[in-house]
RNA sequence: GCGGGUGUGGCGGAGCUGGCAGACGCAGAGGGCUUAAAACCCUCGGGGCCGCGAGGCCCGUGUGGGUUCGAACCCCACCACCCGCACCA
């Protein structure tokens, strides 16, 4: 194959990128120097910390991996052009559940497997030329970065917000593992989609109930798309009521229940525990058809729950505080025992849950309030009998004794009042969020850093003797947990406090959410042995100015890592409140509308687009499809009009050298200031679309820049005008196409990198226009152009546009009003 | 069910604070160069109508209304699609 076409060298991305990416690695370009633990950032511009989810090592690189880095490598070249001191790291999150399956299914050493998958998506991201910083690089499956993940585990059990209890607690039979709530969709496994079922088992759990108001109010304050931020407040779903005693019939219990409604207690006419509750569970022992009822709830999955109310009348009452009355009580599963206190009183009239359980099982329906309008006027009254659900919109009270004719608002305020003023309850906060179960049942993590002894119970594991390691002969092929197979790991200890030598090891490892829930912190200082990071050098990193990464972990790895900075920042580890100040949700890359997968056979991975037009036809095609924000379709792109553009650009500049070399002539004055012009515009420009992050326009800004070269060169000409023009073209592209860039400010013949040039910055005064094109309007449609001074006033644009042939001829009725924008257009109303 | 978001040419997408809709590309058509093809270069391009032509007129940003001199943009209602939460009392 022939380099040379006529008498220009071809553009050739094969040939001239993979020294340069070879270049970059073993000179470690892009490290930060001196190191983030340098003290030098705090007299240089504010530093900047941006980061990119890291990727798990499962395989090679995907598309959805060159979306992100292409994104966050652009967004971090341009940053370093603009004088910013960065922090870009790399990291794997490489402990998990595919590695342990490989080991199993292929007998694979997960170990081995996972750094055979990291080595070759690091060799990936060189060849893509994203400019990680190689000196900081992590891997959570390191014993000396889980060690640290130990320590942050220690340090929350010291301060009581890790904590061990018996639960009912999701349970998927396929993976063999508990799950936190974050991780079952649907009733099902997130990972697997197997139906998960719920279990009592003792667990560990991190206390992020704890924080859940400063979780909610934090939010405010972030630079996060909407949905991120609303995903998380329905997560932590606060809500203000009361919580209200009930005591039983028998006077021997106090019942506590949460509700949002204290307005509608008039209309309480029943009430219903959890079957798990306490409280019945102490009064129907040894009931024989409660057990068996309980049973029957218990094999229930959450998915048959949703599907139909069961429910069971236990054999006594309690009273209605507010009424005297004695209402019956049940035990039914639409009552959850881990939210609120457990037990509800059911209002049928106001809750449609309350209402169907009614109808079911022949209940009272009574009216406590009647519909209001939205000016307040008062509408028919409910009826009982022909209530088909619960009524729910505003109203006022009704058979609610003395807050009869009140709005359900004031109610609501009146009776909460009431019940403090009586000793009846408080008002009361309550939110959804659980705390945070991260034990696993899995060999591939890191394990609990705890003994188990017979007398002291939970033992923490001494810091000196951190860390616990995995063993490296697991057996993968036993049915259960390896770890908790292997009698070394689980039996080869002694309490820390008492030496007892019956003690064993906790045999369970954390969530991988753990892992990724502090490692922006550790790249700060990825290898200090006595700390997991330097509390004043994270002060001064924290919070991330930029993090990007997929929507998926809007709930889950974002808000497990906000409590967990909030957590060390209560120890004094670090003084930021939150991790990541800004966040961007780059969109997916999918193909023929479906995202991509093999079994689907619409796979397209980086190498092959790299093979066929090089890493930097693939960034451009990626940022000029469209805003970083919004999903590809790899079927609607043209990886080829990216290489037609980046053909054109090195034609265009290897033309230009020899042109020089070989005395061309400058372009004549007229072409010189029209593309001198152009220059400035696209510098302005495109510099306003690089600080928006908005790719996609600023390579059009960019292509517009080259068009101009292309017809300022057409007869041949060459000159200071076209190298300035070329060059501001060549700094620009480079955040976007590192390679050819590169390349050819070499060739162009340049010292040093394009990647260390200033971005250039416009001549303000070729940016002012003499003349501008206004728009003649009659009423309010365009009907003629006129070419004006800049800065024209009013009335010269109104004289102007009447001059104007064919606006004249539509002026035929009186005009009645002119409305003229100077520079912009002039609108003459006229009637009849 | 509740909450949030998005609808612009054949396609990806531009469109700033309410002021020329369709930037920049892709695919397409026509032309140039070439023995030929590729590559490259040029021209055209929302729809309809009128005109030999320069050009002109009407319609057009999911649908229907409204506000305004003027609406893709603001307001109301509706439709479609996407996302999150969902027995949370």
């Amino acid at each position: 194959m022939s380099n040379v076409a006529g008498d220009t060298e071809r553009y050739d991305p094969l040939t001239i990128e993979p020294p340069i990416a070879e270049r970059w690695a073993e000179e470690r370009t892009y490290s930060l120097r001196p190191g983030p633990t340098a003290r030098e950032d705090e007299d240089t511009d504010a530093p900047y910390y941006a980061l990119t989810m890291f990727p798990y090592p499962s395989g090679d690189l995907h598309m959805g991996h060159a979306e992100i880095f292409t994104i966050h490598d652009a967004l971090v070249r341009h940053l370093r052009m603009q004088g910013r001191r960065v922090l870009n790291p790399i990291g794997w999150d490489a402990f998990g559940l595919p590695a342990e399956n490989a080991a199993r299914n292929r007998g694979a050493d997960p170990k081995a497997w996972t750094y055979a998958n990291i080595d070759e998506q690091r060799s990936t991201i060189a060849r893509l030329g994203y400019s990680f910083d190689w000196d900081t690089v992590l891997h959570t499956c390191d014993p000396e970065y889980y060690r640290w993940t130990q320590w942050l585990f220690l340090a929350l059990f010291d301060a009581g917000l890790a904590y061990r209890r018996e639960a009912l607690v999701n349970f998927c039979p396929s993976c063999s593992t508990v799950l936190a709530n974050e991780q079952v969709v649907d009733g099902r496994c997130e990972r697997c989609g197997t139906e998960v079922s719920r279990q009592p088992r003792t667990q560990w759990f991190f206390r992020i109930t704890a924080y859940a108001d400063e979780l909610l109010s934090g939010l405010d304050d972030l630079d996060w798309p909407d949905r991120v931020k609303n995903s998380q407040r329905a997560w932590i779903g606060r809500s203000e009521g009361a919580e209200i005693v009930f005591p039983t019939a028998d006077r021997e219990d106090e019942i506590h229940v949460y509700t949002t409604r204290p307005d509608t207690i008039f209309g309480a006419t029943y009430f219903v525990f959890a079957p798990e509750h306490p409280v019945v569970l102490r009064r129907m022992a040894g009931d024989r058809a409660y057990d068996a009822y309980l049973e029957e709830v218990t094999r229930r999955s959450d998915v048959e729950r949703q599907a139909g109310k069961t429910g069971y009348r236990l054999p006594f009452d309690v009273v209605n505080p507010f009424t005297g009355e004695d209402i019956p009580a049940y035990a039914a599963d639409y009552v959850l025992m881990d939210y609120g206190t457990g037990a509800i009183m059911a209002v049928p009239v106001g809750d449609q849950r309350d209402f169907e359980f009614a109808r079911q099982e022949g209940l009272e329906v009574r009216i406590i309030i009647r519909p209001t309008g939205p000016d307040g006027e008062l509408l028919a009254e409910l009826d009982p009998e022909g209530m088909t659900e619960a009524y729910t919109g505003p109203g006022v009270m009704v058979n609610s004794g003395p807050y009869d004719g009140l709005s359900w608002e004031e109610a609501k305020e009146r009776i909460i009042a009431e019940v403090e003023a009586k000793g009846w309850g408080t008002a009361k906060v309550n939110t959804r969020l659980r705390d945070w179960l991260i034990s696993r049942q899995r060999s591939w993590g890191a394990p609990i850093p705890i003994v188990h002894c017979p007398t002291c119970k939970e033992v923490a594991v001494p810091e000196e003797d951190l860390p616990v390691e995995l063993p490296d002969d697991l057996d993968f092929t036993v049915a259960g947990s390896p770890l908790d197979q292997h009698a070394a790991f689980k039996h080869d200890v002694v309490c820390p406090r008492c030496g007892n030598p019956d003690a064993t090891r906790d045999v369970d490892t954390m969530d991988t959410f753990v892992d990724s829930s502090w490692y922006f912190l550790r790249y700060l200082s990825p290898t200090d042995h006595e700390q997991a990071w330097p509390a004043d050098v994270a002060s001064r990193w924290l919070p991330v100015d930029q993090y990007t990464g997929g929507v998926e972990h809007a709930v889950l790895h974002l808000l497990y890592s906000r409590f967990v900075v909030k957590a060390m920042r209560d120890r004094g580890h670090v003084d930021a409140d939150e991790p990541f100040q800004a966040l961007l949700n780059q969109g997916q890359v999918i193909m023929d509308g479906a995202a991509m997968s093999k079994s689907k056979g619409n796979l397209v991975v980086p190498g092959e687009v790299t093979e066929n037009y090089g890493a930097d036809t693939l960034r451009g095609t990626m940022l000029f499809a469209s805003a970083p924000e919004d999903d590809i379709d790899w079927a609607d792109v043209s990886p080829t009009g990216m290489h037609k553009w980046l053909s054109r650009v090195w034609r265009l500049s290897l033309e230009h050298t020899a042109r020089r070399q070989a005395g061309a002539p400058a372009l004549a004055d007229a072409a010189a200031a029209t593309l001198q012009r152009a220059t400035a515009v696209a510098i302005a420009r495109a510099s306003e679309e690089f600080d928006a992050r908005k790719y996609n326009t600023a390579i059009a800004q960019l292509m517009t820049l080259t068009n101009a070269v292309l017809d300022a060169t057409r007869d041949g000409a060459a000159g200071a005008v076209v190298g300035e023009a070329l060059e501001a073209l060549l700094k620009m592209l480079a955040p976007v196409c590192p390679f050819i860039t590169e390349e050819l400010w070499t060739r162009l013949g340049h010292p040093g990198s394009v990647h260390d040039q200033r971005w250039p910055v416009a001549d303000a005064s070729l940016l002012v226009e003499d003349e501008v094109e206004v728009v003649v309007q009659v009423n309010g449609k365009v009907r003629g152009r006129i070419t004006v001074p800049a800065g024209s006033d009013r009335t010269a644009l109104e004289h102007l546009a009447r001059a104007d042939e064919r606006v004249a001829g539509h002026l035929a009725g009186e005009v009645v009003k002119v409305i003229a924008v100077p520079d912009k257009l002039v609108n003459f109303v006229v009637k009849g």
